[in-house]
DNA sequence: AGCCAATTGAAAATCATTCTCATTTAACAA
DNA sequence: TTGTTAAATGAGAATGATTTTCAATTGGCT
């Protein structure tokens, strides 16, 4: 599946996959395109009704596959909600925080990140070594809030 | 259910829950016991099979019921582990968060919150209004990094 | 055009979590 | 204490999400 047009994320995933000597199958590029265009994160259901809605029938579990190695390749980066749902949303693989609408799960960046620089001297002083962190907000977006 | 010996935390619990005029079952005080001597972040099973240690036969439903309340209560807190398991820890309800050693799971605290204090310029450029934000850190604490 | 390993789909299997409902129990009052 | 009653529990069924399996398909190369 070779397309017309194709969007500078559909073109970066696809380049990372052959780096790495994975196919860009239409299932997955697909992904990156319903991710892409919708603007904000989504379920995996929701990403499985919108490759549905591409290339017609899809399973399921090549979406839960796909998902799982594009997070790894830094494509799409995995979101936890406070109730323990998982999201996805698009991602280039660098280091951004993201803030997430409760109302419409809409995702935006958030560039800066507030424990890059912060003093771990409380945690350092117990002898932690810090490797990673998460660090995610929730509030309303305009829109979102207009609305209410 | 009346124990001789009460750790703080089980008594605090105990009156939290009197306030609330909820009931200090045998089952909920054990889940406070369990995970305060524990020291570390636990998974629902790992808490259910200390609970059915301590009182024999109990439901898993319970441990969950249970744990979800104490989250609302703020009596514990939960986690969410990067792969999406979650787990809860000790907590008393104030404003901390935590490191999680990647290696034995022990959870300790972080007063400081980083995020806090920080600047949303970026942010509230964009119309967001930051209502709740989750911060966890993941890393190595001393005993594994000697350990290892 | 043809080959082959990678990928997919569909269904089954697994695992976590929630729900239902009959039974038990903590809290409070008499 | 004892009785009363709403709250809580246990057991298992139900639900839901995620993973696995394996035969069939397909993308990337020659």
């Amino acid at each position: 599946m070779t397309k017309d047009f194709e969007s500078t994320q559909e073109s970066y995933a696809r380049e990372v996959l052959r780096e790495k000597g994975l196919k860009s199958t239409a299932q997955r590029l697909a992904v990156v395109h319903v991710l892409h265009t919708s603007g904000k994160s989504l379920s995996v259901g929701e990403i499985h009704d919108g490759v549905k809605g591409m290339l017609g029938t899809t399973g399921l579990a090549t979406i839960y596959r796909t998902l799982e190695m594009f997070e790894e390749l830094g494509i799409v980066k995995r979101l936890h909600f406070p109730d323990g749902g998982r999201g996805y949303a698009f991602s280039q693989g660098e280091h951004v925080h993201h803030m997430v609408c409760v109302d419409c799960k809409g995702v935006f960046d958030f560039p800066e990140c507030p424990v890059e620089n912060f003093d771990y001297a409380s945690v350092e002083k117990q002898g932690f070594r810090v490797k990673d962190h998460f660090v995610q907000l929730f509030g309303q977006c305009v829109k979102c809030a207009e609305a209410a």
